[in-house]
DNA sequence: CCGTTGCTTCGGGCGGGGCCGAAGCGTCGA
DNA sequence: TCGACGCTTCGGCCCCGCCCGAAGCAACGG
């Protein structure tokens, strides 16, 4: 049976400390242990026994580097798997959530992995679904030629040949509804960082849209946000 | 934050008894609580406990009929976070386990949720691409012309619309490969049910193909299993 | 009715595992 | 070389939650 090795590593993730450290390191970048002890809200020795923890069952990869050890998903198949269970969380229960300016601020734009998410992403998945720059079918996508001449004027650039999918929409746990992962959406994302158009809050995971980025998004994209 | 709900979600599958009874349910099928208790290797009023717990939280939907209670997975994205789950739990550890006998048959075929997953539905889904009656991108994949004369031929029938993705992919966690889900994954598996070409075994999830089905899959499909 | 069967609730035992204080180990900077 | 810092290991406490025995409830069948 696999169902053991399903519990062990479902076990992991159901702890409430360990899910905070996943829950912070979901958008892909890498932190220190420390750090990840404040993020999770607990000691650093009760913080290191959690990531060796996480680290040996595969979840985690651990890069030295001086004194500091920073942390960071194993590999997108995580990072999809919490995805997963985030949606059933916030899916299944009708329950009561009172719902924080924290949140609040997560739901208008954040990082997914690598990509946009929230209402950001969802809205520049829409535009260019819009324009035709984009074919979404029910579980994939593809850009067409015109959607090619956007991103290169955009200034978006990405590898000519990677093994990662290119283009690749990915359900949005807030909206509801798709936002563009894949090779496109990490170019998309990567480019507007550079462009100034979105900058990191304090809580990692959530975004702040600038002033510039206002303007940029209305221009290129055709809608406010 | 979204974590403790993440945690919650996963603490649940997290328990071996319960990691057990999702397992057993994951092809779909609606089990008594006697039934299922037997599968969790507990008592009745411990897999009650369990049920209630899940039901509660939504991972699971309760029928009642007569004096028993049939359980089954109350949304396909749970059967997808089960999915990704086992995905990590496959790929992670590089450690030792030894294969039995019953992960062999599970390997060759069973069901995922209500299509063919295991070498079966991964041979069935590269048959049709390679005669191009689906064409598979990266994240999805569509019927043909060829395709749906093809579907009709062999006697599978399915809802003409439907809210349900029609040609979905699904990552097949033993193989690391594509088989088909989605409308028409579901309606290959169960023509081929009706047609006595696979028949369950004990175990629920793991399929047998009949002598007739060899005949059957090798004369429609071209492949020999 | 009464017994059987399917399922649940209740109560208490017990083990696993999260947590922190203290201490140890390696790296960095002066 | 010495202290500061980042991180880990160790040991012990304590609590959560899994588990089962016993009993209660509901749905059949005779």
């Amino acid at each position: 049976m696999t169902a053991p090795q399903m519990a062990e590593i479902a076990a992991l993730v159901g702890d409430p400390a360990r899910a905070n450290i996943l829950s912070t390191l979901f958008d892909g970048r890498a932190l220190t242990a420390t750090e990840l002890s404040y993020a999770a809200r607990v000691t650093p020795q009760t913080a290191s026994g959690h990531l060796a923890k996480m680290t040996q069952a595969g979840l985690l990869t651990v890069l030295k580097q001086g004194r500091h050890r920073y942390y960071r998903l194993a590999t997108p198949l995580v990072a999809q798997m919490l995805e997963s269970i985030m949606a059933v969380a916030a899916s299944a229960p009708p329950r009561y959530r009172p719902r924080t300016a924290q949140e609040d601020r997560l739901r208008v734009a954040r990082t997914c992995y690598d990509h946009f998410a929230g209402k950001l992403g969802v809205s520049i998945a829409d535009a260019l679904c819009e324009r035709k720059h984009v074919i979404l079918s029910d579980d994939g996508g593809e850009v067409t030629e015109a959607g090619l001449a956007f991103l290169k004027e955009l200034g978006a650039t990405f590898p000519a040949q990677t093994r990662r999918p290119f283009c690749k929409h990915c359900l949005d746990w807030t909206e509801r509804r798709f936002h563009l992962s894949g090779v496109v959406g990490a170019a998309i994302t990567s480019r507007c960082f550079d462009l100034g158009w979105v900058r990191r809050e304090r809580n990692p995971r959530a975004l702040q849209i600038t002033p510039k980025g206002q303007e940029g998004f209305r221009r290129s994209f055709g809608f406010s946000i």
